[in-house]
DNA sequence: TCCAGAG
DNA sequence: CGGCCTCTGGA
């Protein structure tokens, strides 16, 4: 990802090289060095240091020719030239739709050098001026444009959490020793995406400015009433709200939010919300019991509370097993008894659940009919071995535009589960997304729903499904619902498990990991598996190994 | 991931 | 009209 950007870049400064009427010879090397560059392996250490290595195939020779070319006296140009280029014309690079040789274009003639500028000529019809953009490209520009823009600024939980904690723990060496420091807001609620870290103290305003002036990483601040406002380096905003030892509790309870579940306590108390020697007093004086910062949202969680009924959540600890995860027999890095042993001895698991990709996935290397029937063999081997713990014999099937799975039925019963998710064809609209789901939903060989709408969190909104519909599908065929943790999936939505699991329907947190450190993936399907209400008794991968064994023989007989 | 095809 | 750049969708 990184390696494809900075070639871009690379391309994009040679385009810029040639207008300024660099020696060309030098201009075509760069610019041929950094075509190479998409397929090589490389990382820029500094704007003057590359990093060629030999391995995946690429020989040595090829490897020394592209280091000399960027090394003799290329790269001072372009460090030169780098300097001279304002900021946001390499920023455009990420608008989609625009490389190197449009934004040149642009930059040449309009003389725009910002993203803000180039928004702002598409809405005064100029960019139809530049040669080779007409009113249809000017328009997508402007969408791609909006969508970065609503986009930015927010942060995925993920990204936001190693700050917090960074930021936390360096904190609390700067503040006196019997000072609080605590998250809060919308991260203690662990919500999906953040666009700013709440933290609450009962540091005075003074102790505390004199912290945020000793962390390099804030790199601006501001007090305002009650509270300081900072920016972290990452250009992620944290705030800071000062409370004071008696009314702590009650300014967490308040900063945690949210509104809509602060309206309902108040509700519930006929008036302010009291203090308390921790929260716990304050939803017992509500005559409620004690709610999970994560349920805290407004919705059905205060009269659940006063009904005894809130859910027993689930904890990373109740985890026994994982499902949906990949190995180098198709697109993933690590082997399967890699995997299998970093989940044996490190996690401390009883079983992993293998999918790698199917034949359609070609992209993935998905396996080919007989390559599964290899793998299976592989994986006997390796339950052998490594007894008692065991590795499932699965397959993440494409769901194909019809709605039906891509392998034969001799084939998809040897398996011990089928995960069937979508890969392709993502445009569809919402009837025929939905039919196509509830096809594969209706597969007898179909044990789990992989990634439910295909969304990327900041990045790609999944395809529109009726989720009711879908849910109601999984309910009546007993398909489990995965809730992909990679952090940038969350797929299902938590807004959805509530009433995924009052339908009956199981969740399996499955870190679709690629690698071994994928699997850690778990933890953040965990934190919104809780913010969705679920306990593990209602969660696949919660299972012991002889209770999933049985569940998935007893599952195919019916 | 790679290629053909469209805009 | 051809060539160019970039994105898209299928395999």
């Amino acid at each position: 990802m990184e390696n494809k950007i900075i070639s871009r870049k690379l391309k994009l400064l040679s385009q810029l090289m040639e207008l300024h009427g660099e020696n060309s010879f030098k201009t075509k090397a760069v610019a041929n060095a950094s075509f190479k560059l998409d397929k090589l392996p490389f990382r820029i250490i500094d704007k003057t240091e590359l990093e060629l290595s030999e391995q995946q195939g690429i020989g040595k020779s090829t490897a020394a020719k592209v280091w000399e070319l960027l090394n003799t006296g290329c790269i001072r140009e372009l460090e030169d030239l780098l300097s001279r280029t304002p900021d946001g014309i390499l920023e455009m690079l990420t608008i989609k739709g625009l490389g190197p040789k449009k934004i040149v274009i642009i930059w040449q003639t309009l003389n725009i050098e910002t993203i803000g500028e180039l928004y702002y000529a598409c809405n005064e019809n100029r960019l139809i001026e530049a040669k080779g953009f007409g009113l249809k490209t000017q328009e997508e520009i402007k969408r791609a444009i909006e969508f970065n823009m609503a986009s930015q600024g927010f942060f995925l939980y993920s990204q936001a959490e190693k700050i917090a904690t960074h930021v936390g723990k360096e904190l609390e060496e700067l503040l006196p020793k019997d000072c609080l420091l605590h998250i809060t807001g919308d991260f203690r609620r662990r919500v999906e995406i953040l666009s700013r870290i709440d933290f609450i103290t009962t540091a005075t305003e003074k102790e505390l400015l004199n912290g945020i002036e000793h962390l390099a990483s804030l790199i601006k601040f501001e007090q305002k009433d009650g509270h300081i406002q900072t920016i972290h380096e990452s250009g992620l905003p944290i705030y800071f709200f000062i409370s004071n030892n008696t009314t702590f509790q009650r300014d967490l309870l308040i900063s945690t939010g949210n509104e809509d579940h602060l309206n309902l306590l108040k509700q519930k108390l006929d008036g302010d919300i009291p203090d308390g020697q921790d929260e716990k007093e304050i939803y017992r004086k509500a005559h409620l019991d004690f709610i999970e910062p994560e349920l805290r949202e407004g919705l059905d969680e205060i009269e659940k509370a006063s009904h005894h009924t809130l859910p027993n959540l689930i904890n990373y600890t109740d985890i026994k097993g994982t499902l949906h995860n990949h190995s180098t027999w198709s697109d993933g890095v690590h082997t399967l008894e890699e995997m299998a042993r970093h989940c044996k001895e490190t996690l401390k698991l009883g079983y992993l659940g293998i999918c790698d990709h199917s034949r359609t996935a070609v992209y993935a290397k998905g396996l080919k009919d007989e390559q599964v029937l290899q793998q299976w063999l592989e994986i006997e081997e390796l339950n052998k071995k490594l007894t008692p713990f065991k590795i499932f014999k699965g397959i993440e099937s494409d769901i194909l535009s019809d709605g039906s799975l891509d392998y034969p039925e001799e084939l998809l019963k040897g398996f011990d589960f089928v995960v069937a998710s979508i890969h392709s064809n993502l445009k569809m609209d919402e009837e025929r997304a939905t039919t196509r789901l509830i096809k594969a939903i209706e597969n007898p060989y179909t044990t789990i729903l992989g990634h439910p709408t295909g969304r990327l969190l900041l990045s790609r909104k999944g395809y529109p499904i009726n989720f009711k519909k879908v849910i109601d599908a999984c309910a009546a065929n007993k398909v489990v619902m995965e809730i992909n943790a990679n952090p940038l999936r969350l797929d299902l939505d938590w807004r959805w498990h509530r009433y995924a699991l009052e339908k009956g329907v199981l969740l399996s947190i499955n870190p679709d990991a690629h690698r071994t450190e994928g699997l850690k993936d778990m933890y953040y399907g965990t934190l919104i598996g809780r913010k969705g209400g679920l306990e593990a008794v209602q969660c696949l991968n919660c299972f012991s190994l002889e209770e999933i064994d049985h569940y998935f023989k007893t599952r195919k007989l019916l």
